[in-house]
DNA sequence: AGCAATTGTTTAATTTAATAAACGATTCAA
DNA sequence: TTGAATCGTTTATTAAATTAAACAATTGCT
């Protein structure tokens, strides 16, 4: 496994800690949580979960993220990644997202432009905000259409379609935890 | 968090193996595992670990939550929730996240206003792409001017803020996974 | 200066987890 | 009906986590 006292250490020193102090919060002893941070003692699941809720951190929230935090965080409008062309565009903002929960894409979907129906297997969260143009938009039986200031959210397990069925562009910001491609 | 036991119990099952073969692949005396699934002992992290392993299965994908599919799919633009008030103005999709991943936000900024800088010790990412106006960017070290078409996208734990420093609104969409209120 | 209250670390003692081995209960084959 | 092999559980022993207490170093106050 990772080093997870690091990751403690500086969780606990977030949070505007002491040692001691997390120890008294926690219930736990000082000389414990320094063994941790020192990877000195392989702690009990039951013990650092003491620690963890002292701080308000859920298991998920801990071990949820090993992910780096990206090196580039700033994109200009046209360094947008086209990821697909044709009747319906992507700009992706950032080019390799292997390190990211985050997809955000600002798309353009042509009049008639149709995804198709697709049923993802993975188990992702997409939203959505329509900024011009309309779009219908289908999620499991329910079908509308979205007109600018529209949004949309909804689990990606769920079979979904979206299509412009009006006369002029679409553009929409969209959102996809984690990326889908 | 939850009681791990019988949770270990039905992943082993659903993979097909006995307490005893589990034992076998992880290493760890099938004892254990009896003990474990029966809540009479308490595992270290680095045991816990090995059995997981040996099935595959990360600490993150073991206590991800289980998000259930929200019922409302679509908001139309007077239903997005407005959140906050002020040189700030934020619009949400949708009400109640704590089954959501996903928090997807229309936001306003009013010249001057500004967030001032935020350290947030929770674990998120956040992005946005501005669609009007100009928007001061602080991540880290790192400022930048943002203007329409422009993006951002980085790691909450990473000190941040967000100013107006033009003469006219700034508007963006904005999103962070997971929701940072 | 000094005293008091912190900080993080280390060590001996204690509590607890983890193992090895035995247990009774099944199943299947001879 | 045996015997062998598996299943999950329980117990005595061993190994390790956790604690209490003392350590040296730092900070602030008088």
């Amino acid at each position: 496994m990772d080093p997870i006292g690091p990751r403690l250490k500086t969780l606990r020193s977030h949070h505007g800690l002491s040692q001691r102090q997390l120890a008294r919060k926690s219930g736990v002893s000082n000389a414990t949580i320094s063994l941790i941070e020192h990877g000195r003692t392989d702690p009990s699941m039951g013990l650092l979960k003491r620690i963890l809720d002292a701080m308000g951190v859920s298991f998920a929230d801990f071990f949820a993220a090993e992910n780096r935090p990206p090196e580039k965080f700033f994109f200009a409008s046209d360094e947008l990644s086209v990821i697909s062309s044709g009747p319906i565009s992507f700009r992706q903002v950032g080019s390799d997202l292997s390190d990211s929960q985050l997809q955000l894409l600002h798309e353009r979907y042509q009049p008639g432009a149709d995804t198709g129906r697709s049923m993802l297997s993975h188990d992702a969260e997409e939203g959505g905000i329509i900024l011009q143009g309309r779009l219908e938009v289908t999620v499991g039986d329910q079908v509308r259409v979205l007109s600018a200031g529209d949004a949309y959210l909804f689990n990606s397990r769920l079979p979904h379609r979206f299509r412009n069925t009006g006369s002029e562009d679409c553009v929409l910001v969209t959102v996809c935890t984690p990326p889908s491609f």
